[in-house]
DNA sequence: GATGAATGAGGCTTCATTCAT
DNA sequence: AATGAATGAAGCCTCATTCAT
């Protein structure tokens, strides 16, 4: 047996749910939330099954737990970044585009949620009403807001888009899905392709300027 | 229960797998792959087990057929449509989006098929491999080959986005994720908000007008 | 489709079931009776799972029409062979058991017959009875017949041996037995085999008394 | 229903195995591999279904480590036997023959692993191999030796069967098939058939030397 | 607190048997 | 006669959950 450095016992107490939840979260990604059992988590976690229903009542909480544990690891700051945002509200949209397709694309963890709760939204709902009220809603709402305030102050035009924030997003939503399903085929660069996405992004959103006639009138075709 | 109009066998015959398929599909969907009973399949279908087992080898495979015969009643026809498009490379791209749009964002078969693929991908690698190569690249191919000839004939700007065909994707994926997730709570109108789309990609792709100086400048500053 | 040589309806029909008992000879060989399919004998003799059920009533029906078919192919005429039997009473029994080891060790289907009855003979245990009636009694009766004459004659001492006539045919059983367990790993020369035992068993069998000479020529001439 | 005197954990633990191969035994004693429930191992060793899963990963393995339990109780100790025997060559191998057919034929256990061999050795191909190995080579070896060595002492004559020693094992194998197959109907007494064969196998085995009174003497003693 | 032996409900899969064609 | 689609009972095996130690 390795000699394992001991920690004091009530430090070790206090860390096993979380040690169990990181276990967790790996066989759920593994194997997704049916095919996961509960003693390959518990071997993982170096404990044994008894354990982990002392800690948790059902599979189902521990499941539950999971996500809720992984989730705020990568996005409970998301107030404090908006609130430090700085500058044009153009360059407000940018930082805060940056941040959060950083946040939904690049970690794994994020990924694997987004996995999660399209997988098992329909038998966890209250997991996909939570994720929706602290996370998705507060973020529509800083794009929403900064959005605003730009077409206020002549940043932006008052595109159709800018009814649905959400559309800021899929940029992002599509890194990540892409990621699950097909990064082993064909990467993407997430840097060069949020660049992409904000230069699209912008131009879109650039105020029509009144003398150009020929790009307006095309415009009005589409819009009809 | 109506007497019920009894086919000849064989004819039965030939439409029982996709009855069965069609029972799997909504049993799959309600409680996913794990969940999932075969003999809840077999009711369904009107059959029992043992029928099942007639027409395909194993839970898996029937897993694996019903992905299959549900892509196909909904994407098979990309091609054909793709080469029926007429007009400006504009109105082609406005086009083709709203097709490719109306069959990922509004047909429930397809939300449920992009859930499987995420959700059950890990177990099932060629099903993703599959529709990959079936509908996502040939879908891709096509929306580049659209916007090379729009950039080609000066409709387009050569924009950074354009290496990235899948930017124009990422919306109909939104929606899609939308209403498997978030769908009951807040929905999204798939019309208005293609149109949306469109206007915002139309104007983001809009050639630069060189007496446009104030744009330009703005775009510069976004590119660097 | 190989062109088959056809046969006459009427022919066909009458060998049906022959074929069918062929083929199940061969699966219950190849898996044992409970682990053989009727579906596998079926496709060995060509014809589907129903026309098994037109011929035999149940799965159990087709193994025991099947050992009492295999069996008479190669045990229904030790009667006349015994009979047939000429020269002293040595020779005779020598005879006998050249014929009946031939019989019990040299045949595959014999060989398996014997593993049926072993390994089935408690599900089935009429088909034990019938052999028992039929084929060992018979034989042990042949055997006792030649040996209490030879005894008679003064050609065979009477020794405790001859009370049990099964042990002549012990060497024949362990043949059998040997090539079923373990005749891919070291075989057994049949018939060097079989010359030794009849000399073991001849020289077992010879009257203790030092005057014989004939009998002991006699011997002599086995031996070679 | 005793109270059944409850036993400490640890030691239940250690016996449970023990007691699901020794109910696994009577059950496929029953019938057979392939028609014993696991379910009724279970019933019979007291415990539940899951409980067998617990020691044992598949029904095989239950089958496997059964048979290997099942011969160490009666044939372990043959190297032990062997070489305490005594006395002359003609002795020894009259004890080695009592102990042996006493092994092979006197014990259920013996008799019913025998049939398991027989029945199940196609699936089981290392069974058979391991009791090659472990049981059957070596007691030939040991029927070699003594052989061997009372023809260099001029106490057996080196007969032909001497290149065979399984055929001295052939009764012993007559006995235990019998007994498999026919003993509900004609009991053969192990004690008489044993000195039965002996008899016919020493005289078989004398050598043709008339001058040679002492052997003579000897032999006479083995009639007795 | 932690263990791990034991439980037992539940699901996949097999296959003998039936029967409409 | 023959087919083969359909049935459904039955058994193997899994694993969440419990609880005595």
């Amino acid at each position: 047996m390795p000699p394992e450095i001991k920690k004091p016992r009530a430090r070790r107490k206090a860390e096993r749910p979380t040690e169990i939840l990181d276990a967790a979260f790996e066989e759920f990604v593994k194997s997704g939330y049916a095919a996961t059992r509960l003693e390959d988590v518990a071997a993982r976690a170096g404990v044994t099954k008894g354990t982990i229903y002392f800690y948790f009542e059902t599979k189902e909480r521990v499941f539950e737990e999971m996500v809720r544990h992984t989730s705020l690891r990568f996005f409970s700051d998301l107030g404090n970044f908006a609130s430090s945002l700085q500058g044009s509200h153009t360059s407000r949209l940018r930082d805060l585009i940056v941040f959060v397709y950083g946040r939904i694309a690049d970690s794994r963890e994020s990924r694997e949620t987004l996995r999660f709760l399209i997988a098992e939204g329909t038998r966890f709902p209250e997991l996909v009403e939570r994720h929706y009220d602290e996370f998705v809603q507060p973020m529509l709402d800083e794009f929403q807001r900064i959005i605003q305030a730009g077409i206020a102050a002549g940043e932006f035009r008052a595109a159709p888009a800018t009814a649905y924030t959400e559309i800021v997003l899929s940029p992002a939503l599509l890194l990540s899905l892409w990621a699950l399903l097909f990064g082993s085929r064909k990467e993407i660069d997430v840097a060069v392709f949020t660049d992409a996405s904000i230069d699209l992004l912008m131009r879109g959103l650039a105020p029509t300027d009144p003398i150009n006639r020929a790009d307006h009138n095309q415009l009005a075709e589409t819009e009809s």
